[in-house]
DNA sequence: GGCAATCGGAACGAATCGGTCTGATTTGAG
DNA sequence: CTCAAATCAGACCGATTCGTTCCGATTGCC
C-alpha cells in the first residue's frame, strides 16, 4: 500500500513545474532535476511517461523543453499515478486481462473490490496538482499519523 | 498503486472465516485453504501476521485453530492491509524511521501527502469486513472499471 | 510419556522496480 | 545548405522486494 518512489518524483517534478508561471513557461528536464533534486536520468525518464500520459507537451532539439497541456487544477493526482504506475487497479482481478486468479470461481469476495478500488481512485482524484504546488500546508496536515 | 497479493488472499480468508458462524466457530487455517483455493503454506504465513496483529485469536495443538478476535463488522480493511503490509504510508517521507529521501528540505510537496494519506485510509476504514462477506454485491458493483 | 496436529519463523527463488547508458530527432548557427 | 549542440525517447543491467516453500517449536490428546 505505498505509491512508487518513481510516483512521488514524478509529484515533485510536476509541482515544480506548475509554480514557474502557472506551466505556461517552457523548462527543460535538466533544470527541473536540478530544482528538485531529482536525479536526472530520473527525471528524464518521468517527463517520457508524463508526455505519453499526455500530461505534458515536450517538444525536442535545442530550445525545446516542456509544458504542463492543461492547468494544475485539472490534473489530479490519480492522472498522475496511473501515468507513472498505469492503471490504479487494487487487486489483479479488477486490472483487465488478469484473469490466472487461481481462486476464480469461488472467490466470493471479488464483487466487492471494484467499489474498493472507485473509493480510492476517488480520494485520490479530490487532490489536483494545484493544491500539492500550493506553497504552505495547514498546520494540522504538517502532524504526522502514528 | 496495487495492494500485494497476500493483502486479497487475506480478505479472502477473513471473509471466508466470517461467513462461518459469525466467526465464533473455531477453524483452522488447513480447512481455509481448502475451501477458498488458497496454497495452505500462504495461508498458514498469513494467519501468523494476522494474529500477530490481532485480528485472530490462534491457538495451537491438536483440535486448536482461529477466530476471529472481533466482530466482521468492527474489522476494517485498512486494519486487514497494515496487518498484512505494514502501515498505511503512500510515500517513504511519511513512514516513520525512513528519512534517507535525498530531496529533504527541497521539498515542498511533503507537507501535502500525510492529507493524502489520511484520504486514501479513511476511504479504506470505510469498508468492513462484514461487507465483504457479504454473498452477493449490487448490480453496480458488478460494472468493471475500463 | 509418546504421538499427532497445528502455528511460527527462516531460507530459497522469481519478478518487479529503479537507475544508467546509448541512440534518434529537432532546432539553431555558421 | 551543412554542421553541431541540445533535447527527448527507448533499451539494457543491477538491486531490492515480494511470494513461495521448507523445516522447527509448541500444544493438546491418547
Amino acid at each position: 500500500m505505498r505509491l512508487s518512489s518513481l510516483t512521488d518524483y514524478a509529484v515533485v517534478l510536476l509541482s515544480a513545474a506548475a509554480r514557474h508561471c502557472g506551466g505556461l513557461a517552457r523548462m527543460n528536464a535538466t533544470r527541473l532535476a536540478e530544482e528538485t533534486g531529482v536525479p536526472l536520468p530520473t527525471a528524464q525518464k518521468l517527463v517520457s511517461r508524463l508526455a505519453a500520459a499526455g500530461l505534458i507537451d515536450s517538444t525536442r532539439g535545442t530550445g525545446g523543453g516542456i509544458r504542463l497541456s492543461r492547468p494544475p487544477a485539472t490534473i489530479t493526482l490519480a492522472d498522475i499515478i496511473e501515468a507513472v504506475e498505469g492503471p490504479i487497479a487494487m487487486t489483479a482481478c479488477v486490472d483487465a486481462g488478469h484473469h490466472d486468479c487461481g481462486i476464480a470461481g469461488n472467490c466470493r469476495v471479488k464483487p466487492h473490490w471494484n467499489a474498493v478500488n472507485r473509493a480510492v481512485r476517488g480520494a485520490l482524484a479530490g487532490v489536483t496538482l494545484a493544491t500539492l504546488a500550493a506553497e504552505a500546508a495547514a498546520p494540522e496536515m504538517m502532524k504526522v499519523e502514528a
